[in-house]
DNA sequence: ATGGTTTGATTCATATATGAGTCGAAAAGT
DNA sequence: ACTTTTCGACTCATATATGAATCAAACCAT
């Protein structure tokens, strides 16, 4: 990465954050699964699950999903089923939206 | 990091992350957001943005939620005070777990 | 109580994700 | 049709996230 990145996040998403690692360590406490356990099956080391569970938002999204899929927390409270069917509606409703976004002109044109 | 690391996803976590992905791109096309215009809300840059709504599993999860949050994504179809809820509601179950996990000696003490 | 286990907190070297920049193409609005 | 803007796909240099290793402390089950 050029330059430092002091970055900032909105408490929507430090919450979001925090929730996310809440869950999925107290999914795999109640599991009964050590972090090795679910690091190696993740794949990943020790001291990233370490992280993700200390919601560390520079984590590799792919990884906390992984984990989460491991012990078993559901992504946007959906099962496999109904995530596979949300995909597919977003997917059409994206065909049909416009490929580019137009900065609008006005404000949003609310001079009536 | 150390050594390569080929990471490899499951379909849950495949299918999370185009879904939000996706998800994303929508909302910001819906809301006639630029993709500079949002990248510079989020303190990122373009080619990051442009990462993220191609569901890259290497982002940093904290940047990707806040893109989300900027375009109106709700994060776990929580809007922000229920968001804050399932958070508290977490932190005590946690509070009530056992610190450490065991690996349950017997696979669950099945030999009934 | 005790012993084996899990975890948290470190440090360190390095593979790599990221920001900046450029280019051409294609879309959107007039 | 024409013009302007947005976007996708690159490349490159570098800041940094990650995996490995270690240690002590705290936990849990017996």
């Amino acid at each position: 990465m050029p330059k430092s990145v002091p970055r900032s996040y909105s408490q929507y998403t430090q919450e979001a954050l925090t929730l996310l690692a809440g869950l999925i360590r107290a999914e795999r406490i109640e599991r009964h699964m050590t972090a090795q356990e679910v690091a190696e099956r993740a794949g990943i080391s020790r001291s990233m699950l370490q992280r993700i569970e200390k919601a560390d938002a520079k984590c590799e999204i792919g990884a906390v999903f992984e984990v989460a899929t491991i012990v078993g927390v559901k992504l946007f409270n959906l099962d496999s089923a109904a995530l596979s069917r949300e995909l597919k509606h977003v997917e059409m409703k994206l065909s049909l939206l416009p490929q580019k976004a137009r900065k609008a002109t006005t404000v949003v044109d609310d001079n009536f």
